[in-house]
DNA sequence: TGTACATCAGTGAACGCGCGTTCACTGATGTAC
DNA sequence: TGTACATCAGTGAACGCGCGTTCACTGATGTAC
């Protein structure tokens, strides 16, 4: 069933040493940021992004083994900002005993984590690249299952229990619900953020009310 | 804010007349969906298609203008698929006067919009696009924007309310969410679909019974 | 039933373009003595 | 402090390729008489 697709080659390779060089990396990740949001995806190039970025394209591949690495890097970078709120969120809450006080904050999670996805250039565009192109695909799972584990630990010493099959499950369901919030808000045209937000944290809170409930 | 981007024509332009023609047709369709899957959104092109197809480019360029008129075309029946689900839960559900059957019934909604998605080659993929190719999210947000106004209506008419805008964020709010769990338990490898969908049946049961228990 | 004609469907060949990638190179920066 | 040298950073030019798209065309299908 999984299709048979090359591998790509997203590490990258040398790393910026000299200040100009840093100077240079950077530049590459904004201008790849900022054509995210101008072209999309599917017309994202080496070329162009050398380019906007202010140098030749043989200097990006010095960085960077191809278009895909970029990519992964901006990717990379954003998930490490998602996860660093949730980090903090989970250790202001871990030392807290009722689980209800830390339910009442999933507003504020859902707010940071809308709030640092949006500073960054093209935040919405990188998730959603994040989702449609294949060799991308396990930055994005991979930090999803790192913080639904965190929060399955939290959730099962709550609840009392292990964190088994059902627990996990709640977990991931909510850790993706919750991105899956944040990016409603970013898209949605019509409706406000805040009132999205706000409305997304009621329902994961009412959910888990009702596990701790039903327990 | 919005990004400056040239128009893409995405209509059809020779409707197939002849019986070899509607062949063609659903050949470019059916190829479209199946290399979607193998090499995805940022690689597939109209030569790739039309050999697979069994035909040559010039052939595909009679009925599509280009190769985002393809996708329009895929993702358009996937949605509409997706649309006829709701819809007949819709109507199976108007007569009732009790909410909570409707809403003891969310698991089933899922569950046929998970089926009818995965039966369709390629339908998590065609979904994802549809996400991140600029020149296809109207499809999906006009899409969603016309299920969520039924489902307003239903809830305001339960609620005794007007659709005011609170209704609609969280009519829009819970489709989104549903469709988003629908993709969660498509691509989740590691958990069991049926469980996710599960879970996620309960997440929205539980905020709409909040919704109608502060009513 | 046969044939002439109109329309529909698909082909072969070609185009210019931007893509990703690599080469041998020049220039900039840092450092050892 | 000056200079020689090593390493780091970036360039100019070129490549082959597949892309999207169009052209004038041949062949297939349907229909009027």
């Amino acid at each position: 069933m999984a299709s048979v697709r090359e591998r790509v080659e997203l590490l990258e390779k040398n790393q910026p040493k000299q200040e100009r060089a840093k100077r240079t990396y950077e530049a590459i990740l904004t201008a790849a940021a900022e054509l995210l949001v101008e072209v999309g995806v599917e017309r994202i190039s080496t070329n162009i992004v050398a380019e906007r970025a202010g140098i030749t394209v043989p200097a990006l591949y010095r960085y960077f083994p191809n278009k895909y690495a970029v990519l992964n890097a901006l990717g990379a970078a954003c998930m490490d900002k998602q996860n660093a709120v949730f980090q903090q969120w989970f250790d202001n809450h871990l030392e807290q005993s009722d689980p209800h006080l830390l339910l009442d904050d999933i507003y504020g999670l859902l707010k940071r984590t809308y709030d640092v996805t949006r500073e960054q250039v093209g935040g919405l565009e990188v998730v959603q690249a994040l989702r449609a192109v294949e060799p991308l695909r396990d930055v994005r799972l991979a930090s999803h299952r790192l913080v639904s584990r965190q929060f399955a630990t939290i959730a099962a010493a709550f609840l009392g229990r292990s964190a088994d099959e059902l627990v996990m499950t709640q977990a991931r369901l909510t850790i993706d619900s919750g991105y899956a919030i944040v990016e409603m808000a970013m898209e949605g045209q019509s409706l406000s953020a805040e009132s999205i937000l706000r409305e997304g944290a009621r329902m994961i809170q009412l959910y888990w009310q009702g596990i701790l409930r039903a327990d």
